[in-house]
DNA sequence: CGCCAGGACGATG
DNA sequence: CATCGTCATGGC
């Protein structure tokens, strides 16, 4: 599929890090390429780049109206608001210089939550690796610019329905594959409305999504933070865990129960943002570094 | 070439 | 509750 008509949108907007977002372990579907990225957003291929004036973006054909992608991309957020509301401790305040313009993005529901299944014990890299081998196999093959490769979307929850386990497994998905099979069955069947959620309590949202199989606490937060706008969601993996251990309780052994505790109420109505500043600036010290003195 | 990865789960203390 | 083995696969 070609197409040769491009439409170019530019925003106007101080503090977007692009690399900062896209690369930040919250979606796994975007690609670095000639100084920007390119991915798939509700089935339409994008590209987007970092401006001196701001952010600007390019797709085919004629759009009649931007508001799915700046629904995405959370043009509208006003981020000074929330880092404003953080905390002034010490790590956050050097996450924050380190990575300010990192953002939060409002996902699909569906591909959030299927990625984040597939999240579990995966590197980063790893998880981007299945993520597009379940899309060549099952997505839509999405309209490129001339020159490119073929691109396609993330498979649909009906679509992942109708494959056997087997094939989910050939897909190199290990002991995901019959939990991203039955979350799919569950959202195409209508049993699990994922959108709905939004309109749920917290707590009540949170017990819904950990009640499929394969998906606890993280995954649930993942989803509640990343594609539903819970913003106070605070996802808790092994890094941020290691690092909040290290960080606000003196390396101390205090129980993981604790340190959910102390989430909780440290962070305020922004917790989800402050998690993800977090968990990448740890991620970032910590490659080839923080290894060993993780192992204490 | 082992170690471990944006975990979850069931079985034991 | 807290810990532990298991699950499947591959990047580093």
């Amino acid at each position: 599929m070609r197409e040769r008509h491009k439409s170019v949108r530019a925003w106007r907007v101080a503090d977007y890090d692009l690399d900062a977002t896209l690369n930040s372990g919250q979606v796994f579907g975007w690609q670095e390429a000639d100084g920007g990225w390119e991915g798939v957003v509700r089935g339409r291929w994008v590209r987007l780049r970092e401006t001196d004036a701001g952010l600007e973006a390019t797709i085919l054909g004629a759009v009649p109206d931007w508001h799915w992608l700046e629904e995405y991309l959370q043009m509208g957020f006003e981020l000074e608001q929330a880092l404003a509301s953080f905390p002034r401790d010490e790590v956050l305040v050097r996450a924050l210089t380190a990575h300010r313009g990192l953002r939060l993005l409002r996902q699909d529901p569906w591909e959030c939550l299927a990625c984040f299944i597939l999240s579990s014990t995966k590197q980063i890299i790893q998880i981007r690796q299945m993520v597009a081998l379940l899309s060549e196999r099952y997505g839509d093959a999405v309209a490129v610019p001339r020159g490119h490769g073929q691109r396609h979307a993330f498979p649909g929850a009906k679509v992942l329905a109708s494959v056997s386990e087997r094939a989910l497994r050939g897909c190199r998905l290990g002991f995901r594959a019959p939990y991203l099979l039955h979350a799919a069955q569950e959202v195409s069947g209508g049993e699990l409305d994922l959108a709905g959620l939004k309109q749920w309590p917290l707590e009540a949202a949170r017990a819904r999504l950990m009640d499929l199989p394969g998906v606890g606490r993280k995954i649930a937060d993942c989803v509640l933070l990343f594609a539903l706008g819970f913003d106070r969601v605070f996802p808790m993996d092994v890094w941020i865990l290691r690092g909040l251990r290290a960080h606000y309780f003196e390396g101390r052994a205090v129980s993981t129960k604790q340190i959910v505790a102390f989430v909780e109420t440290h962070f305020g109505g922004w917790a989800g943002y402050a998690q993800q500043y977090l968990f990448h600036y740890l991620r970032m010290q910590g490659r080839g570094r923080a290894r060993m003195d993780s192992k204490v």
